[in-house]
RNA sequence: GGGCCAUUAGCUCAGCAGGUUAGAGCGCAGUCCUGAUAAGACUGAGGUCCCUGGUUCGAGUCCAGGAUGGCCCA
């Protein structure tokens, strides 16, 4: 045995030690600090640009943030290795509501009032500390899964710096004209004063919320009526509403153009007018309904009517639109009520006549723009309906849901109120307060998206790569064609404050494009901007440049998303500093995120690039050439992990009990990254168990014997190469072209895929048929024996350091230990890690087609003959005559010929023949070949398939024997070659033989045993025996033995005279004796039924 | 209500220029092999390829409609 001081290689553990091996790499990379030589040891004009996607630290990471760094990490180490230089700067989304609601929730607060007298400053300061909270915990992470990151130098969406190039952009922008101010519907919760996002609207709906179900008159003007409904009465227009709060705010009916509408007559002699589909369900109880008239919808258009309530009259304001903006009414100009057609009016419910109050609906607000109807909006933000008290009706001053039942009560005496009752549907109520919501038309600001909509188009047409593809024009694509205006503007407190400045004066509004601006026109001292959140920004009065009177910014921040769309220019303070450096890094080669991020960060990265590109600003619409967009995670169960489930799988856990590396490669090979996947730690372990740990054994196989052996990477020259070792070697450069194909391509599942196939093809055909070369050193050995074996070593040399590489990028820790141990640690001059290696290149001399294909047929081959052992119930042990093997073609006949000692070894049999074709020991079926025939032929297929399948087996050997020698037949007066038809055969079925068979081979097996075969097979038994001690006895694979072995059993005992010299040489015997004294390490054991004693001693 | 994706064995997933008997891994049962051994090989059981129509000589694969789940948006 070799000194270990004289290993070649490092010894070891048989077993993946996963986490000391992890810890001491990472210490590894540390020390040697081979991140930050990855990078800068790569060229620096080879730049491949990384934008991160910044993560909002308040919260622990889960395992769905580990699934996104994997990939974020795969592309970079693999570019590197390309050869390009792959800086990746890190970054924190620090603003935002999620932050400020943590916030509120420590702090016990539940209203923007409640905020403000705590004070902005103190909970802004409170937000700044809250929001890094969490840091740690994400960088360890990071860390322990290897996503190789500059954490040092991260960006943070909440500087000055940041800011200011937020800033930038939106005076940029503003110079454009592309910022505006308008009303729009959001949902909002009264007792919040607030709104909310859609997100937080989501986890509120509760179902069956009651609500009233009202029917109520309009009167209309008879005058406005089309003709055909005039009449001597009045008519009613009849709506329908659950919101009776939003009544005294009706501005218009709205009606579907295209629908038929019915004048009916009631019995009390009063008219209705309603959509005639609706008649039925509408009115269907009362007795003596009749309908008098109908018209169409569109000739409704116009009709005016009697308003319910006239809040002006009690000190509400009317206002007009004006484009999108408002401008308030005088009383005296007020226009009536009047009838509009619109596309949203419902045929399911209601009456096909809508109320409309612009206030209070998106639907409602847009039409009412369209169609310039009033605005009305007679309900404060807290969900009061406004107004003097002693000017209006009795809601006046009450909780909008109160007021409802005093809206009722009073239509209904009044006479306007058909009927009443109450309906159960689904609501939206504040997930925090379960205050219902209101949806509620405020001013916002807008940058005008819309605007650019074919600029964004176009270039998410042309310049962006999605992976998966069909998100193009899916998802992001479908949803950019109906892009509508961007709302940037928050009412809160921590973000990004809105450069914009209102004066006081005038009302002229103007941006501010940096922080220097803002200091040279600030009214008094220069303020200090070491901070410019709010409120310090709030205080700062400017000059108005049009009346010069005092202008004081608006108090809105900006969304979130602007700030994360922004970090293209804003991680650099560009256009303040570092312009060469946003030069050489925009755009991004790749960008990486989760499927929820397509409409969040692709989209606002998207559509400032695009904004700035139409300003000329950057030099490209766009900041991302290649996407990755990833599927979520879900659990077991296909549920969406979520805290308030309690299914979320905490990272650690995995990592501890399988190891990053698992992790990592479960992730990249289990389903496609754009497809949602199932998560279990169990598929974790099983895909180290089915992959890593493999690998990890044919890689400790490598360096026990080449420690054995003594041999080291200089010793290559000697060694003829044999098929197998070509064979690994062409399906290793096969390999590594379609790895490197799938990640050009950013596929990753389809390169760990590839992966996994050859791992397994090297350690359960390479390794396992190349064993005995590796161990014929420890008997000595011939000449050829040892050119065998050196050409052994050097070819799973070249396999393992190959696969290193491959690896490196998936799975970085295993492919460093494999690269340090086998080759940085041998050879001064090789890259020190993996990672500052090189890829491998795919050498197209070295795949050899035809041998992949032979060695698959023998493959096949051994696998069929395993099966008819097992049918016939002989164990692989026993050697028996030989094996008759049947092919289709003669290039596999020759392939069969060619490898007859390696299927004669797997099979453990004597002699390999090859089957006759057409010979009438065989049985053939022949079948057409549809692929060729079914367009040739089309419907007369079924005829010849039905005369092919019952031909007599006479036949049939006659037709093969035919088609063979390249003649053709004819079949149902169709001339057939062999290339029409498909020709299977059996075996058939002899006595002494076992078979087995697929679509295109088969495999015949002599098990006659004659006594020679069976005292092999005997003598083969004792072998197994005795290799099991030696374990047992815990010899070294290499050490000498003295072996006894007795038995009375007169069979036995002449088999192992006769096989003695196998015996000895299989169990590394030198000395075998029949009797006489037991060695130290004894068994007994029965062979056959024989009675055996075996004992052995180290020699 | 709209868009996108998915639906194939008990579980996780392949397959799809339309082609004959739909596969792999895991799990289960059995057998074998073992000088990589907490591995490995073979066999078996296990499928209305979500449903309904259509195109076609032929559909898991293409088309239409629907169902269920996931995501995004109203």
């Amino acid at each position: 045995m070799s000194d270990e001081a004289h290993n070649p290689f490092r010894p070891i553990d048989a077993m993946l030690p996963h986490t000391q091996l992890e810890a001491e790499t990472r210490e590894f990379w540390r020390e040697r600090e081979i991140f930050r030589r990855s990078i800068e040891e790569r060229p620096a004009d080879a730049v491949f640009s990384f934008y991160e996607g910044p993560p909002t630290a308040n919260g622990a990471p889960g395992v769905h943030h580990v699934l996104s760094r994997v990939f974020k990490d795969l592309f970079p180490r693999y570019q590197t290795m390309r050869g390009r230089r792959v800086p990746r700067k890190g970054g924190w989304d620090t603003h935002g509501l999620p932050v400020e609601l943590e916030v509120e929730r420590e702090l016990g607060l539940s209203s923007k009032a409640e905020i403000e007298d705590y004070g902005i400053e103190r909970f802004n300061q409170q937000c700044r500390e809250s929001v890094m909270r969490y840091v740690e915990q994400w960088e360890d992470m990071t860390d322990r899964v290897a996503f190789w990151i500059d954490m040092s130098d991260a960006y943070r969406t909440y500087t000055p710096e940041y800011i200011e190039s937020c800033w930038w952009i939106f005076k940029t922008l503003w110079d454009q004209d592309l910022i505006y101010e308008a009303r729009r519907t959001t949902p909002h919760c009264p007792r919040c004063e607030t709104s909310l996002s859609s997100h937080e609207v989501a986890q509120g709906y509760a179902e069956d919320t009651p609500d009233p179900s009202i029917w109520i008159r309009f009167r209309a003007h008879n005058d406005t009526l089309p003709s055909a409904l005039r009449h001597t009465g009045p008519t009613d227009l009849l709506a329908w509403t659950t919101t009776p709060w939003t009544l005294p705010a009706n501005s218009g009916l709205a009606v579907a153009a295209d629908e038929s509408y019915a004048a009916v007559q009631l019995p009390d002699g009063s008219r209705l007018l309603l959509a005639e589909r609706l008649v039925e369900r509408a009115l269907g109880d009362i007795e003596g309904v009749r309908v008098a008239a109908r018209v169409d919808g569109a000739k409704l258009e116009g009709v005016t009517y009697e308003g319910l309530y006239e809040p002006e009259q009690w000190g509400n304001s009317a206002w007009r639109f004006e484009g999108a903006r408002l401008v308030e009414c005088e009383d005296d100009e007020l226009p009536a009520r009047r009838v509009v057609t619109a596309d949203f009016v419902s045929m399911e419910e209601g009456s096909g006549i809508v109320h409309i109050a612009p206030a209070f609906g998106e639907d409602d607000y847009l039409l009412g723009r369209d169609a310039g109807l009033l605005f009305r909006q007679p309900v404060d933000l807290r969900g009061l309906m406004t107004g003097d008290p002693s000017a209006g009706p009795s809601f006046v001053g009450k909780w909008v849901k109160d007021a409802d039942a005093d809206v009722i009560a009073d239509l209904d005496s009044r006479g306007q109120l058909l009927r009443q009752q109450t309906i159960r549907h689904t609501y939206p109520f504040c997930w925090r307060c379960d205050t219902p919501l209101l949806y509620y038309a405020k001013p916002s600001w807008y940058i005008a998206t819309s605007r650019l909509r074919d600029s964004l188009l176009d270039s998410n047409e042309h310049l962006i790569q999605w992976h998966p593809e069909h998100i193009r024009r899916g998802r992001y694509g479908d949803w950019l064609s109906n892009n509508v205006d961007w709302a940037i503007s928050r009412e809160r407190y921590w973000g990004t404050p809105l450069p914009f400045w209102r004066c006081e004066s005038c009302g002229r509004t103007d941006c501010v494009g940096s922080f220097d601006e803002l200091r040279r026109r600030a009214v008094g001292d220069p303020p200090d901007l070491s901070d410019p959140h709010r409120p310090v920004v709030d205080d700062v009065l400017i000059r108005c440049e049009a009346c010069g009177g005092e202008a004081r910014r608006i108090p809105e921040v900006a969304d979130a998303w602007f700030d994360s769309g922004a970090m293209p220019y804003a991680q650099w303070h560009y256009p303040f500093e570092n312009q060469e450096l946003f030069a050489e890094r925009f755009p991004a080669d790749f960008i990486c995120e989760a499927v929820d991020q397509t409409r969040g960060w692709f989209y606002s990265l998207h559509a400032e690039a695009v904004l700035l590109h139409n300003a000329e600003a950057v030099p490209e619409p766009t900041s991302f050439r290649h996407v990755l967009s990833l599927g979520h995670i879900l659990d077991e169960q296909g549920e969406k992990m979520s805290k308030s489930r309690g299914n979320v799988v905490d990272p650690w856990s995995v990592l501890d009990a399988h190891g990053a590396d698992a992790l990592r490669w479960y992730c990249y090979v289990a389903s496609p990254a754009g497809n949602p996947r199932r998560f279990s730690e169990r598929l974790v372990g099983e895909a180290q168990r089915r992959f890593l740990h493999t690998l990890w054994n044919t890689y400790a196989f490598f360096v026990t014997y080449a420690n054995i052996d003594g041999w080291r990477p200089g010793d290559r020259a000697v060694g003829a190469p044999l098929d197998l070792d070509r064979w690994i070697l062409s399906e290793l450069h096969a390999l590594i072209e379609r790895v490197t194909a799938a990640l050009e391509a950013y596929d990753a599942t389809d390169a760990a895929r590839a992966l996994e196939r050859f791992v397994d093809a090297l350690s359960n055909w390479y390794v396992r048929r190349s064993r005995r070369r590796f161990w014929s050193s420890a008997r000595g050995g011939a000449a050829a024996d040892r050119s065998a074996k050196a050409a052994a070593y050097e070819t799973l040399y070249t396999v393992l350091t190959t696969l290193a590489r491959l690896l490196a990028p998936m799975t970085p820790y295993l492919a460093e230990e494999i690269w340090r141990n086998l080759v940085a640690e041998q050879d001064a001059d090789a890259a020190e890690s993996v990672h500052l290696a090189d890829w491998p290149t795919a050498e197209a001399a070295q795949i050899d087609e035809r041998l992949n294909t032979e060695m698959a047929l023998v493959q096949r081959v051994a696998s069929l003959g395993r099966a008819a052992r097992s049918n016939a119930g002989i164990k692989v042990r026993q050697p028996l005559a030989a094996v008759s093997v049947a092919v289709p073609t003669a290039a596999d006949a020759a392939a069969v010929e060619r490898h007859a000692e390696t299927i004669a070894d797997e099979l453990n049999v004597k002699e390999v023949k090859l089957a006759e074709a057409g010979s009438d020991a065989r049985r053939y079926t022949i079948k057409p070949n549809l692929r060729v025939l079914g367009p040739r032929l089309g419907p007369q297929l079924p005829a010849l398939r039905g005369a092919l399948s019952s031909l007599a087996p006479e036949l049939a050997a006659h037709i093969v024997q035919v088609v063979e020698t390249g003649q053709t037949v004819e079949i149902e007066g169709i001339s057939l070659g062999s290339d029409d038809l498909l020709i299977e055969s059996e075996a058939g079925g002899g006595a002494d033989t076992a078979s087995a068979e697929d679509e295109s081979c088969s495999v015949s097996l002599d098990t006659r045993i004659s006594e020679p075969l069976a005292h092999e097979g005997l003598a083969r038994e004792v072998i197994h025996r005795v290799q099991s001690l030696r374990r047992d006895s815990g010899l070294h694979p290499a050490d000498r033995i003295q072996l006894v072995l007795a038995t009375d059993d007169a069979e036995l005992g002449a088999a192992l005279r006769a096989f003695e010299s196998l015996v000895a040489a299989e169990t590394l015997a030198t000395r075998v004796a029949h009797d006489g004294a037991a060695h130290p390490h004894q068994a007994a054991a029965s062979i056959e039924g024989a009675p055996l004693t075996l004992s052995l001693a180290r020699a």
